[in-house]
DNA sequence: AGCACGCCGACT
DNA sequence: GTCGGCGTGCTC
């Protein structure tokens, strides 16, 4: 019987391609092929296997290998990346290139998934007796002399091993086994007793195990959500499953790998993006084997295979570093979602500052709500305080009142945050007498002054200048520096408080790995310091001597442009003030702002988050956005303008005419210019997502078509969470 | 995307 | 006389 493979291949283009089988070999669907493609060879996923082309018999080539007998991709997952890839838009084969390692999408045998052993082999006991080998190959054959070691316990005992080790096993003296991960179960810590919302939280989810039901943990910071995690994960583990837990950014993976490790006994398999290939493939099959039992990651483990799936754990759900920004641009959290349904499991969207989506799907009675509001380890909650800073005479953007409060802090030999999300010394160097400012030729925005590295930076493209000694606007007026950074704020601080040490946590200070942790570690729990930073400092690691937040200049976010942006600022407040006063002592948080009446800043403070939430979505249901509304926005940039706004008007015109459709633009995008590029945008928004949905594929597949569409790179977002 | 093919300017 | 610019088209 003629038989045709339908492929997805690891291009950006809007089809699968069809193959003849392979000469050898039986391919399912989910299995991996290589296939000729081009004048290239790529590895693809085999969707469907089809009794005959659309594409004509005669243009039809002939897969080279199969390379699994069985399939890569179980059903849930295939069937899950389809959806994905249809819902946001992306090309077919888009899908499986996010979910395969790169190390799978090579046409090898899979690496092996056991544990890593080295032994002598007989050469390598006569070299050893003869001390024929020095350094430390010598170090190395005596090693093993007493019998095979694993890598880890290699790199342990001789760190740099791996330098012998390749010389040793091509000489022909040692070699490489892999023998079958130990289970050795780890000493699990006792759990600590569960304050009676936590118990009630564990018993509600753990009472849907085995079907599909999303649950939203709304927990502030320190209110206990990990030791909820953990308890369901105990109880997954108890009944043979696997726990899926995604964490927004690899800097929160160690810590929480530490606690996994230590309250549950067994290994937690990692998956983020530091990962080396190989090491990435290996946990993924690890997985889809089912010997990773636990397996903790950032976005891109979403696309883990769960064999024996038991619980889904998004933890801070309202994080943005969940949606991929470029190429194939899914959510990871919906994608949870949907993982879920399909596995029929439960999942848990956790956060103490949930988003407004997750928030109307409760509404909705689509996600069931469960409420941590005591912070066990704390003695009441902190104290939120309002610093106008209209009237007040700052130093150096600091208010007397925020000064007083650092200085009281330390005197009590407690430690003080002084948050400001703007990295550098001061956001715009300016000419006092003529009026000129430092601007990127490339995108047209004020330069940020990194006075440390006496350079202009440009924060959108990272163009970067010399400080110019005299002003280049008039030549004689002298340049002064408008505004604060932590830079400048770190300076301040260490002026006014030279006893105390003062520690800048932003990109420039923690960008070598480890940096943030050693920062850190230099702080002494019973010692007085100051923090300045940026965003950074709003999570990660507990300070247990951190009594008092300082919030300084987040007034920018009152005014921008995008309807989110009270929602994130929201956010970010409220996870910057729960790192006060996490132990036994009480903490205190002061907002430095021109706006002491905002209405956000007004409700946030005196009824908190969910009051704040609760008025930004009756504001968005009132103007019909998003989660209330459903927005897909194209993207264009070119260096010339007029191809940009060519190709938006193209693809307006192209729109169908449909009443349902709000059509705004084309405009230019709120960044007009970045990086020397024109950019423009058009938003599509309708009340009901299948609406919507229905005329996008036909639209793209136009777009692609347009003549126009040549001279711009484009792109469409489903669901943008940012309008930049 | 990646890569070929194809027709017009400044150079060994 | 060529080398190479990027516009156009194709990949089962």
């Amino acid at each position: 019987m003629p038989a045709v493979l339908r492929v997805a291949l690891p291009v950006p283009l809007p089809t699968l391609f069809d193959y003849r089988p392979p000469a050898t070999g039986a391919p399912c669907i989910g299995s991996r092929v290589l296939v000729p493609f081009g004048r290239d060879r790529l590895v693809g996923v085999v969707t469907a296997i089809e009794a005959a082309t659309a594409v004509g018999e005669g243009r039809l080539k002939q897969a080279l290998r199969l390379l699994d007998d069985a399939p890569l991709l179980d059903a849930e997952l295939m069937q899950s990346l389809a959806w994905a890839a249809d819902y946001w838009l992306g090309a077919p084969g888009e899908a499986y290139a996010n979910a395969l390692p790169l190390a799978l999408r090579a046409p090898a045998p899979l690496p092996p998934i056991g544990e890593e052993y080295w032994s002598l082999r007989v050469a390598g006991r006569s070299a050893h007796d003869a001390g024929s080998r020095r350094g430390g190959s010598k170090a190395l054959l005596a090693l093993l002399v007493d019998g095979a070691l694993s890598a880890q316990e290699l790199t342990a005992r001789l760190p740099g091993w791996r330098e012998a080790g390749r010389r040793l096993a091509s000489a022909g003296l040692i070699e490489r086994s892999d023998r079958p991960a130990q289970h050795f179960a780890l000493p699990a810590s006792t759990p600590p007793q569960l304050s009676d919302e936590q118990q009630h939280a564990v018993r509600a989810v753990a009472a849907s195990l085995g079907q599909y039901q999303p649950f939203l943990l709304d927990g502030v910071t320190g209110s206990g959500k990990t030791e909820v995690y953990l308890a369901l994960i105990e109880q997954v583990l108890a009944q043979g499953r696997q726990a899926l837990l995604l964490v927004p950014e690899i800097g929160l993976a160690p810590q929480t790998v530490r606690r996994l490790r230590e309250r549950l006994g067994v290994s937690v398999e990692v998956l983020h993006s530091n990962l080396s290939e190989g090491d990435r493939a290996r946990a993924w099959l690890r997985a889809r084997a089912g010997s990773a039992r636990v397996i903790l990651g950032t976005r891109s483990a979403v696309f883990t295979p769960l064999p024996q799936a038991g619980i889904i754990i998004v933890d801070e759900e309202h994080d943005s570093a969940y949606k991929q920004q470029e190429g194939f641009r899914y959510h990871a959290r919906d994608l949870a979602l949907v993982r879920a349904r399909a596995l029929g499991v439960p999942v848990l969207l956790g956060s103490g500052t949930p988003s407004l989506e997750s928030l109307a799907n409760a509404d909705a009675g689509r996600y069931r709500t469960l409420h941590l509001r005591a912070r066990p380890g704390a003695i009441r909650p902190p104290q939120v305080q309002i610093i106008d800073m209209r009237a007040q005479r700052l130093e150096h953007g600091l208010s007397p009142a925020l000064l007083a409060a650092v200085a009281d802090t330390v005197a009590r030999g407690e430690q003080a945050l002084v948050f400001r999300n703007r990295r550098g010394y001061a956001p715009v160097l300016l000419c006092r007498s003529c009026g000129w400012h430092a601007q990127c030729p490339r995108c047209e925005r004020p330069l940020t002054l990194h006075a440390g590295r006496r350079q202009l930076l440009c924060h959108h493209c990272d163009h970067r200048q010399r400080v110019p000694a005299a002003c280049p606007g008039c030549g004689v007026g002298e340049l002064r520096p408008q505004g604060q950074g932590t830079e400048r704020l770190e300076e301040a601080l260490v002026a006014r408080f030279p006893q105390v040490p003062v520690l800048r946590v932003d990109r420039e200070t923690t960008r070598r790995r480890d940096a943030f942790e050693q920062l850190l570690a230099g702080l002494h729990d019973d010692q007085p310091a100051i923090l300045v930073g940026t965003q950074m400092l709003a999570k990660g690691h507990d300070l247990p001597n951190l009594t008092l937040v300082a919030i300084v200049g987040v007034d920018e976010g009152l005014h921008s442009v995008d309807f989110r942006a009270g929602e994130r600022l929201a956010q970010l407040v409220v996870q910057v003030a729960g790192r006060a006063g996490r132990a036994r002592k009480p903490g205190h948080v002061l907002l430095q702002t021109h706006q002491p009446q905002h209405p956000l800043l007004r409700s946030l403070l005196a009824q908190g988050y969910a009051a704040a939430a609760r008025e930004l979505l009756a504001e968005r249901r009132q103007i019909q956005l998003p989660p209330y509304s459903h927005q897909v926005l194209l993207r264009a940039d070119a260096p010339l303008r007029e191809h940009v706004d060519a190709f938006l008007a193209a693809a307006r015109a192209a729109l169908p005419e449909q009443s349902t459709l709000q059509i705004a633009g084309p405009m230019p995008a709120p960044m007009p210019l970045r990086a020397g590029q024109q950019r423009g945008q058009l938003l599509l928004e309708a009340a009901s997502r299948s609406a919507l949905h229905g005329m996008l594929r036909p639209w793209q597949l136009t777009l692609t078509a347009l003549p126009s569409a040549r001279r711009v790179r484009w792109s469409l977002d489903v669901d943008p969470i940012d309008l930049y």
